[in-house]
RNA sequence: GCCCCUAUAGCUCAGCUGGUAGAGCAACUGAUUUGUAAUCAGUGGGUCCGCGGUUCGAGUCCGUGUGGGGGCACCA
């Protein structure tokens, strides 16, 4: 809260209730004292106020200091209005929060009956007529007890939940938009007609819960989007359609990579081309991870329910594990398996056959392992979150004096990795001790420590997720977006004594004693198929050369080309270039339209000129131009194209 | 799991207030030998997601289950 100075046109100055923006003064002035100031200042930062008030809609937004708060309060004010709006049109249904989100807003409501896609367009004709009755916007600070007195007599208990919740140091704002009032920490604009009326859309009602507690009532939250004009809300929504184009599930078909079936939901079956995908990945994965000192492991799928009880994951998890039940013929009891959902106790199982030294730490085992969760029906999504899925997973096992040096050297190969993949920027989300935890303050201090100077010592930075670690130990998670820019969590790196711990891993030290070792889990990718969902999106199914599936398709004009085309073809999977013949009965444009659509990155057409030359005509993914070259210089670009990047 | 929406041919979709299914593309067959984003003609193809119910009659209305989509919750 920053202290707001108002100058007056006889030269005083004077300090005035507090508040955070330029913004907020425009709010707060409407119905102050404050009307005749001519100038105020905010955290040292000097703005110009311009009076009377009364002045027209888009003075309040062109003064403010920049951009992002003219959304920000469109956005807030859209909200209120579409409160209002719902309330005139059903006077019963109850109001709770409705904050600002990216683009928009959302605002959550409790009504019995459900909110329709008519509803929705009702609601937007109220706005409007609200917007353009340009009522003022006003507040007022209220004592606590008149506030909850209030609302309890208009029977909103949701609000008086949120002010029994506000610190009592803080003050009850109330603010007004005409005669509809909110209770909101503001700030506001000047009068509902300065949310432009034809620049905002109401876009979807869901399901949420009433503080995102699932114990709690499910309440109505209608998403709303806003922009400074008709322009910008139309750029938009036409960004969301060129975004349904790269989805990943339509990419999928439409360059048959894969498909999904009501009998296996949530797990994948890869067809030839997407699991050239996977596997050209996975390859390379497994180079880097070579490079990087790990030593690939494999473990069992299927595994008695007794190891998973000793981990702990039984107990926590029973309820998405797949459960294997054998009937054993001649023994009394059943004996109950777990399909396995995570590798980590399996990996401790390895670490634990023989006598480990302090030598050999620290010790980093790798396993593309295959792992099933019965996850949440609505959790499913696409190959971004599925049932059945494959970690390019690893646990490296050290010593506490080793964390921030294993976290750092980490993060430089996963950025690596991710830069070879087309992801130069990634989102690190550091997530520390939560409230229910093991271990003492020290060591989470110390490990903490550890993590926050390993990013630092990589130069990146982060968001800190205070209260979001394990209850063992704090966690990096590295997330990428997808189309529509929802995020998506792919790498981790989780530091862990308990596992170790409950599974009884030891070293021997120098000084000859046992010594527990600190587990590091660690996922660069997440999962393959989560990472190559993200992949299809980020380049909109033109994956780099190296790694896309079908790489060069080589296309007759004539059928005297036949014998050519399967050289060219031959002459290139030769050099290691994934390359087809399409010698159909059809024309170049025909075939050229195809491939083009299917996102084959380069096309070879192949006449009678070519054949009499020996050459090809080149024709790269969306270029118009083609170029005509000799076969044995094509083949060698091309095969360098096609060397994955660590080959390089 | 919860809320809302949704399910018709391989894909994209049409099918008005109930009267037993259509188009384009794809596929297949034939003709066409073609120069950089759709050559022409013909043919085949659907338990209208499953199960109940209402009705003389259900793709259409109702219930329920399953899958999918968008959120919320969850994500070891």
């Amino acid at each position: 809260m920053a202290q707001i100075s108002l100058t007056f046109p006889d030269g005083n100055k004077r300090d005035v209730a507090s508040g955070t923006t330029p913004a907020e003064v425009a709010a707060s002035i409407s119905n102050s004292l404050a009307k005749k100031a001519i100038s105020a200042t905010v955290n040292g930062a000097h703005w110009d106020l311009q009076w009377p008030i009364e002045a027209d809609a888009t003075i309040a937004i062109h003064t403010l200091a920049d951009d992002a708060q003219a959304y920000e309060l469109i956005r807030h004010d859209a909200a209120h209005i579409m409160a209002r709006a719902v309330q005139e049109i059903w006077p019963d249904v109850r109001v709770t929060i409705g904050p600002v989100i990216e683009n928009g807003w959302y605002y959550d409501f409790d009504r019995e009956e459900p909110f329709t896609p008519e509803d929705l367009g009702a609601i937007e004709a109220k706005m409007k007529e609200i917007i353009n009755r340009r009522d003022p916007v006003t507040t007022e600070v209220w004592e606590r007890d008149r506030a909850i007195a209030h609302y309890k007599a208009n029977n909103e208990p949701y609000k008086v939940e949120l002010i029994e919740a506000i610190p009592g140091t803080e003050p009850i704002r109330m603010y007004w938009h005409g005669h509809w009032q909110d209770l909101c920490r503001g700030p506001h604009l000047q009068h509902t007609g300065q949310v432009p009326a034809d620049a905002f859309k109401l876009m979807k009602v869901a399901g949420a819960y009433w503080r995102g507690d699932s114990n709690r009532p499910q309440l109505q939250r209608i998403y709303g989007v806003a922009f400074k004009n008709r322009d910008e809300l139309k750029k938009y929504l036409h960004f969301l359609e060129e975004a349904e184009k790269r989805d990943h599930r339509r990419l999928g078909r439409e360059m048959d990579l894969f498909h999904m079936q009501e009998e296996a939901p949530g797990q994948v079956f890869w067809h030839p081309n997407g699991w050239t995908i996977y596997t050209a990945l996975q390859d390379y994965m497994r180079r880097k991870q070579r490079a990087g000192d790990y030593r690939e492991i494999n473990t069992p799928q299927v595994v008695d329910r007794k190891l998973w009880e000793a981990s702990g994951h039984w107990d926590k998890y029973q309820e998405h594990m797949f459960i294997v039940e054998v009937e054993e013929e001649h023994a009394k009891e059943k004996a109950i398996n777990a399909l396995k959902p995570m590798n980590c106790p399996c990996h401790v199982q390895v670490f634990n056959q023989g006598l480990k030294s302090y030598r050999d730490l620290p010790l980093r085992l790798a396993e593309f392992g295959s792992c099933a969760r019965y996850e949440p029906s609505g959790a499913l999504h696409g190959i971004m979150r599925v049932r059945g899925f494959t970690q390019d997973d690893a646990h490296i096992f050290c010593t506490e004096d080793q964390i921030e040096s294993e976290c750092a050297r980490f993060i430089n190969f996963l950025a690596d990795i991710y830069g070879d993949l087309g992801f130069p920027e990634f989102e690190i989300k550091f997530a520390t001790r939560p409230e229910q935890r093991v271990g003492s303050d020290e060591s989470w201090d110390h490990v903490e420590g550890a993590l926050e100077g390993a990013i630092k010592a990589t130069g990146r930075t982060f968001t800190l997720e205070p209260g979001d670690g394990a209850f063992y130990g704090p966690k990096l998670d590295f997330y990428l977006t997808d189309a529509i820019g929802r995020t998506w969590q792919c790498g981790t790196f989780q530091v862990d004594p308990n596992l170790p711990e409950r599974l009884g891993a030891t070293y021997i030290g120098e000084d000859g004693a046992k010594h527990r070792p600190y587990m590091l889990h660690r996922a660069t990718l997440g999962s393959f198929e989560r990472f190559i969902g993200i992949l299809i999106e980020e380049h909109a199914g033109r994956l780099p050369f190296w790694i896309a599936p079908r790489q060069v398709v080589v296309a007759s004009i004539i059928s005297d080309a036949d014998p050519y085309v399967h050289e060219v073809v031959a002459a290139l999977n030769a050099a290691g270039v994934r390359a087809e013949a399409d010698i159909r009965n059809e024309k170049i444009n025909y075939k050229v339209r195809e491939h083009s659509v299917g996102k084959v990155p380069v096309i070879l057409a192949v006449g009678q000129r070519e054949v009499d030359e020996r050459t090809v005509t080149v024709r790269r993914l969306g270029e118009k131009q083609t170029s005509v070259e000799g076969l044995d210089a094509v083949v060698a670009a091309l095969a360098a194209d096609a060397t994955p990047p660590d080959m390089r």
